[in-house]
DNA sequence: TGGTTAGATGAAGGAAGCTTCAGGTTAGGA
DNA sequence: TCCTAACCTGAAGCTTCCTTCATCTAACCA
């Protein structure tokens, strides 16, 4: 159970020189390609650093410990996600809530599948490691630029736009697990993209009032 | 990657006498309670027996390995949800499809919040020990009842069933996942569930050809 | 060009925990 | 009561990895 002290520390040594930002890159890049690999029960320290092509004790002048090497692998491809969904977030705002609905689904499914075998070899992850941690900083970020642009939308909302980012990110995190999970996610997406943006906007709708049931 | 053979022989020797089979249980109870008090990071089959009130010779009598024994732990724990779910389904059949979708996503909530730390704790374990295979199995089985369920609804369907079960599943799956992870899930429970309510219940209205956009 | 700091190396220490197995105990039938 | 099969025990073997650190090399600067 890693505490708070540890993300501070998190990388041990600041690279400075060129050749050690490649390192880290390496490192970092190394790690998903083993995780996707041979899975996260067989990544080890030394298999990572030999992917990498540098040596364990390299990895760890940047890296404390396994978990952090595994919590910035986590981080990393968060962020992408995360800097996405944002954009379109901000670029929504004043829009319909329909407009809203659609972009905002199809940006987040499209970039999840994107290296959706990363995200899949990254579920594992989050579970050790204390990754709910860095999960949850990224799903608290979104929830607030989710709940910014649902405030501007054209029309007035009737249900607490808390609750509605709230729901989106559930409903949005559940169905992109799904399809990541299926036997052949590619065949899927198109539908279950398609069907989402209906539910979705179908529940927005109600949100703005719109005829219930 | 444990592969298929290994869910054959899962239980090693099956419990004869009567001493044997509360063996099995207390096992089986033991890793839950370890798995919520302390986390699966410091589980030990060693912990588990303990715990249990027997010797770790003794649990690798019943279960070949660590990973069968998180296993069937986290099968026994599905199996309650399931069945749960199974006879709702059923009991909805010929329903209109307000009341499968209101009585489909209370009782999956109901149910998965009843014991939910130790849902929590058996998210964890499912990403490692293969328990995805488990998983998956559920999910197919559910599916394929809930399908049944919806194709006896009262409004003839202008969607594939197929998929509405499935989407019905990824959006159950997320949210409910949200609200175990909340910070105090008893006290978001209601509002949740009333809003999952709403949400499906208005998508399947569109699913009949109610009112899309 | 010499000195200083940054960066890299990888063998080996050490901890942890899964799993076995040889030997004991209990239950149930003949 | 005795015998066999079921059941239980837990110390110790063994493997696997994480992590360190003494040592070496490369880069930068005066």
């Amino acid at each position: 159970m890693p505490a708070a002290l540890e993300s501070v520390i998190e990388p041990r040594k600041l690279p400075i020189q060129a050749r050690s930002t490649a390192s880290v890159d390496a490192i970092l890049q190394a790690t998903l390609q083993v995780l996707v690999q041979v899975g996260k029960e067989r990544l080890t320290t030394t298999r990572v650093a030999a992917r990498a092509g540098v040596s364990v004790g390299t990895l760890y002048q940047y890296f404390p410990n396994k978990g952090s090497l595994l919590r910035a692998a986590l981080r990393q491809h968060m962020e992408e996600i995360a800097t996405a969904v944002e954009r379109v977030c901000e670029e929504q705002r004043g829009q319909s809530l329909e407009a809203m609905g659609t972009a905002l689904v199809s940006t987040f499914l499209k970039w999840k599948m994107k290296d959706g075998k990363e995200s899949v070899a990254l579920y594992s992850v989050s579970s050790d490691v204390d990754g709910a941690a860095v999960v949850q900083e990224m799903t608290i970020r979104l929830k607030r630029e989710i709940v910014a642009m649902l405030k501007t939308a054209r029309e007035p909302l009737t249900t607490d736009p808390d609750l509605m980012a709230e729901m989106l990110q559930g409903v949005m995190a559940g169905v992109s697990r799904k399809l990541l999970e299926a036997a052949n996610p590619a065949a899927e997406f198109e539908r279950m993209q398609r069907e989402l943006v209906v539910m979705t906007n179908a529940y927005l709708k109600v949100c703005a009032g719109g005829s219930a049931q």
